[in-house]
DNA sequence: GGCTGATCATACAGACCTGTTTGTTTAGAG
DNA sequence: CTCTAAACAAACAGGTCTGTATGATCAGCC
């Protein structure tokens, strides 16, 4: 007769993936935020009606309008959390290895690798926003940059603790293998592109000795 | 001069982009996939009503669904017709170069940078979709796959010329280093990440004297 | 001229979209 | 228990979407 957690209560149970199952128990700005990056990424952005969203958060809209006061700042809001809860999980996951920066910077594939296999993986959400909005809307352009940046300074430095002698040119190097690995596994459903681009940056950064 | 690379460079023609100027004298339905093609590809396929693509191409919609069922199909004749384009233009100008079959791969990514540096460039139609219809729509994921093999066969000879004893391995990293250059281009607005790709390209193919 | 088929222009139907309004229900604090 | 703030439910307003229906216009051909 409640009706109010029957909606709630679809994805939760144990998860090996990159991603905490969002708690029944999260408050409601949690939920829409986890519904709307899910379906967002799924169905794309502007083919998920708000509707669509509050139905799955088990929500009602005006709480969606109370937290955001737009769907366009909504998926701004979506974008910032799943940025940083991926490059938490993907940073964590790096600094928790052993090894020199060499070896983590192949380990970038390894770890992307258990990323594509989720079996929820739909790409990488900026790259799945620029897709979508070309032109018009610079803010998302803004959020993949600042994304991107993250990144970039995090292979940059692994690249200078390497003693690489162009550090900005082996990260973008990098961007481009991870870009690449990325499209090409969401494409084909395939996460084995991950080893593929490893097997390139391996090369890569064997034949600079002076690494 | 040379009548043997004329047929080769037939598309070339007298426009500075990939793509020929569509005539405005063209028949209403290339006017329309023409339109289509652009306002998909830059505003996004949900986000582009046939209400925009029919005054875009100066025709009536009554002539849109008089050549096309739906705006479903439209968007499936759209991508086709961009991949036969493409690949036309793309497979054409690494096919009237000189030089050996390595040396037509890494003339890949000075075609690309051809590519990603027209003001028009607007990323891969079929990535972008891809990246929009993540699930659903099963058919854009085949007419992809079709693009993708079309290009994978092609690079897959190139390194069966070559000697290669992997070729699938090796075009499966050529595949790689194509989608994150084209990616990491379209984000960042940067064609010279064909030169990255290229460099990496260029290791990869040196590591393996046995080419 | 008169016929034909394609195209154009416009209005429309029914569904869906974003965002708001109104009022009810719930949960926690004093 | 009372008060309050948040969340819920449902209807609504105004706009846009896909796809259709209805004629008008135009080009070619007899």
């Amino acid at each position: 007769m409640s009706g109010l957690s029957e909606a709630r209560s679809e994805q939760t149970g144990p998860t090996q993936s990159w991603r905490q199952a969002t708690s029944d128990a999260a408050s409601p700005r949690e939920r829409i935020l986890a519904a709307a990056a899910h379906l967002f990424c799924h169905e794309g952005f502007a083919a998920t009606g708000v509707d669509a969203i509050v139905a799955q958060a088990g929500a009602a809209k005006t709480t969606l309008y109370k937290h955001f006061e737009s769907k366009e700042q909504l998926i701004d809001a979506v974008l910032e959390r799943e940025g940083a809860a991926w490059r938490r999980w993907f940073f964590g996951k790096l600094g928790a290895l052993r090894g020199d920066a060499r070896a983590r910077l192949l380990a970038v594939f390894d770890v992307l690798e258990i990323w594509f296999a989720d079996p929820e993986f739909y790409g990488c959400p900026f790259i799945n926003a620029i897709a979508e909005f070309d032109t018009g809307d610079e803010r998302i352009r803004a959020a993949a940059a600042a994304h991107k940046a993250h990144l970039f300074a995090w292979l940059k430095a692994q690249a200078l603790e390497c003693g690489d002698s162009a550090p900005d040119e082996t990260a973008r190097q990098m961007v481009v293998l991870i870009d690449g690995a990325i499209v090409a596994a969401q494409g084909a459903r395939d996460p084995s592109f991950a080893r593929t681009a490893k097997g390139l940056a391996s090369i890569r950064l064997e034949a600079r000795p002076d690494l």
